[in-house]
DNA sequence: ATGGTAACTTAGTATACCTCTA
DNA sequence: TAGAGGTATACTAAGTTACCAT
């Protein structure tokens, strides 16, 4: 936990020692914008059961912070010479040079011809070692049917055979799928902002109409049975379906639901249907629970049915062609209709989203290409031909009047591309952080207040990898914030704090409501500022009265192209990950102590950026299980180790070679049972320090998984124990052109 | 500057699905 | 061979950022 050799410490000292002007010599000048009063200072975090669950205790909470501080020694590691040094992010600045081989990120004048050799070694390396682990697959799996051939029935050995032929057929979709994917990371890119020159699909997919109720499922209002029309009966479904969940007692759903129910209903019903707790959805809710328990009940013909109905739908709806090339879309199927329910303590709760009808939704594809139909008796709202967007179909939803788009999905080039932009922008940061570290430190001494607050806030979204920011419409959104948005009720000095020096407290509601707790030790000058903006405030005011996330960005794209606030945190994520993964090297381990090293390295991410999950339900459970089945292990391998002795003694003197076999026997047993113990509590280990900790939103979005094919190479560890198949297709540009020496 | 919004990324949760075990 | 347990996927809300109009 050397905070010594970091950055920020390193200026920290000198700023000590060379105490500059204070902030007494700034004239505060009084907070302007901002329409929206926020002059009550909210009590945080009130009924807000998702995070309460979610809370840490303090000492979780600065366990935090050690992780980051560590996280800072880290991140002054000797710099390897950046690749591409002329490295220009701005799509439209960007240009390709057509003759050469470099990445396509870069405007780079050298040629670099070592890098496609370098690509053409690892393609055959990755068959290479594909063939062999499929060879190897392939051997133990005889081995294996031999084993059981000939002691078990027939049928026994059908099904293996079976198993063995799903297995082949598995491994040669596999193959035909690596042969048909498109390697466009090998292309050329195109010029400015065209996304592509070819785009054709069969629109989006329309969730089925609403059917009728029954007959014998009846709603009651005032305990009398009333037949709601079509439109108001679907709405009252959608409350009874919700009916299990704790929100529908809550005063402000039930109040969005009733008022947009109403709007559905016909004259007579508004007339009628005054008071929601005269409702009655009883058996609306028995009859949902039945079709739900039904479903679940399916038989297995019923059910493959049902599989191969909606393997249809994607086959139709869920691919288009973009640019010569099949490319599967994420979310081809149109939100079906349903109550609201956003995150945490939101204001719109319980409002109806209202169904999307074609007429609604804008298509987006080539004018060459075969327009899709609307549904039979419709037209789209529109059909337009724009290739500077990625979007294939549009539409506005009711609740926030936001656009919701029809996107492609992560594998596909468009995806994949700015994926790969986006960590080459934060390896991009790798080379001036240092710099712009120093910059803010000095900016922490500005005579203007705007700067001043801009340094401490890029110090925090630098140390604590906090987001932006962005301000919010008040009421249309439950109440959360980011650095930039941080009110003074939000943090905490303290002098002070379990013997630490100028402690910052921070208390709010991220992203989703999720709570971010933690207690950090700053510089003295940044504690300095933080009184300052903190003067005659009240805890409802903007902690950085002259800052918005626009002004910070601005300011940080001026100090490197395509720097925003958000680089910061890939950034951090990715060096954080790549230093842990280097601290935690050890040859030595097995797969499974190899990969609980892997897991805590991301963890160390995951804490880092926030990211949390509610413990899964069956937690305590599931760990009782483990540990249950780990204590039987061990005394199976006190049984092992006896029998073993007992063998032994047996064997001792004698050389029959019966006996000595039977030793042989026992020792494999107590080994076997041994490796299967461990394997069992490194997996203890593991699952209890995830509890509340999500590592996939850090894998996917942040760590550039450059970063762990090369640890999986130097390490000798299988990528799929890693990366599930989501993930390794997503991952493809990655997979393909990494070696072993990359450094992020 | 400010404000609004389009476009796209990031986020957690519900549920479908798969695998292993009793 | 069901079903428990765990993982993958679907879903969609909630962010960020660029851009445009005023």
């Amino acid at each position: 936990m050397a905070e010594d050799s970091n950055s920020v410490k390193a200026v920290e000292k000198e700023l000590k020692d060379n105490p500059g002007s204070s902030g007494d010599a700034i004239v505060v000048k009084p907070k302007k914008k901002k329409a929206k009063a926020k002059g009550k200072a909210k009590p945080q975090h009130e009924g807000k059961e998702k995070t309460h669950r979610k809370m840490k205790t303090p000492k979780e909470a600065s366990m935090d912070f050690e992780d980051s501080g560590d996280r800072r020694s880290q991140v002054n590691v000797k710099e390897e010479p950046e690749e591409d040094p002329d490295f220009v992010i701005k799509g439209k600045k960007r240009k390709r040079k057509v003759d050469n081989t470099d990445g396509p990120f870069s405007t780079s004048e050298a040629p670099l011809p070592k890098k496609k050799k370098k690509k053409k070694a690892a393609e055959e390396g990755q068959e290479n070692s594909a063939t062999v682990k499929k060879k190897i697959k392939g051997t133990k799996d005889k081995v294996k049917k031999e084993e059981g051939g000939h002691s078990v029935s027939t049928k026994k050995k059908k099904t293996k055979e079976e198993i063995e032929a799903a297995r082949a057929l598995k491994i040669k979709k596999k193959e035909e799928e690596e042969k048909q994917r498109w390697r466009w990371w090998e292309e050329e890119k195109y010029e400015d902002g065209i996304k592509w020159k070819f785009l054709e699909h069969k629109g989006p997919y329309f969730p089925p109409e609403y059917q009728t109720l029954p007959d014998d499922v009846k709603f009651y209002y005032n305990g009398k049975p009333v037949k709601l029309s079509l439109p108001a009966e679907e709405v009252a479904l959608f409350f009874a379906q919700m009916m299990d969940h704790e929100y529908t007692t809550k005063e402000v759903f039930r109040n969005n639901f009733f008022r947009d129910w109403r709007k559905e209903m016909t004259l007579e019903e508004r007339q009628l249907i005054m008071d929601l707790n005269k409702c009655d959805f009883g058996e609306l809710h028995a009859m949902h629970k039945q079709k739900v328990e039904a479903r679940k009940n399916l038989s297995k013909e019923e059910k493959l049915v049902n599989k191969e109905a909606n393997q249809k739908i994607v086959d139709e709806y869920g691919y288009c062609v973009l640019d010569h090339h099949r490319e599967r879309i994420g979310n081809f199927k149109i939100e079906p209709p349903g109550l609201f329910r956003g995150r945490g303590d939101h204001p719109k709760q319980g409002m109806l989203k209202k169904r999307i009808q074609p007429e609604d939704a804008i298509i987006n594809c080539s004018k060459d290409s075969r327009i899709p139909e609307p549904p039979a008796g419709h037209r789209w709202k529109e059909v337009r031909h724009d290739n500077t967007v990625t979007w294939l179909a549009s539409w506005t939803e009711n609740v926030q009047g936001s656009c919701k788009y029809v996107m492609l999905n992560a594998n596909s080039k468009l995806k994949g591309e700015k994926d790969w932009e986006k960590y080459e922008v934060a390896r991009k940061l790798k080379t001036c952080v240092d710099a712009i570290r120093a910059q803010y430190q000095e900016d922490l001494k500005s005579k203007q207040m705007g700067t001043r607050q801009r340094a401490v806030a890029l110090y925090f979204i630098d140390k604590l990898a906090l987001r932006a920011g962005n301000e919010k419409e008040e009421g249309e959104t439950a109440d959360t914030v980011g650095c930039c948005s941080l009110r003074v009720e939000h943090i905490t000095l303290h002098d002070t704090l379990d013997g630490q020096k100028c402690v910052v407290e921070f208390d709010f509601l991220g992203k989703d409501c999720i709570r971010y707790y933690n207690k950090v030790p700053v510089i003295k000058r940044v504690f300095k500022n933080l009184k300052l903006f903190m003067e005659n405030k009240q805890g409802g005011d903007d902690l950085f009265d002259r800052l918005n996330t626009q002004l910070l960005n601005k300011h940080l794209s001026s100090l490197m192209p395509g720097l925003t606030a958000k680089v910061f945190r890939t950034y951090n994520a990715s060096i954080t990950l790549q230093q842990q993964l280097k601290e935690l090297r050890n040859m030595k381990e097995n797969v499974a102590e190899k990969l609980l090293s892997y897991n805590r390295a991301n963890r160390a991410v995951a804490i880092l950026c926030n990211h949390q999950r509610a413990p899964p339900k069956t937690f305590e459970q599931s760990m009782a299980n483990l540990q249950a089945k780990i204590d039987s292990r061990k005394e199976q391998l006190d049984l092992a180790k006896k029998e073993l002795k007992q063998a032994k003694k047996e064997a001792k003197g004698s050389s029959d070679n019966k006996l000595l076999i039977v030793v042989e026997k026992k020792k494999k047993a107590v080994q076997r049972c041994e490796e299967q113990l461990l394997k069992m509590e490194v997996q203890a280990t593991d699952r209890e320090e995830n509890k509340q900790i999500a590592l996939s939103t850090s894998k996917l979005n942040y760590l550039d998984p450059r970063i762990s094919v090369a640890w999986c190479k130097n390490m000798e560890v299988q990528l799929d124990k890693i990366y599930n198949k989501t993930l390794r297709d997503k991952f493809a540009w990655a997979i393909d052109m990494t070696e072993h020496d990359f450094v992020f």
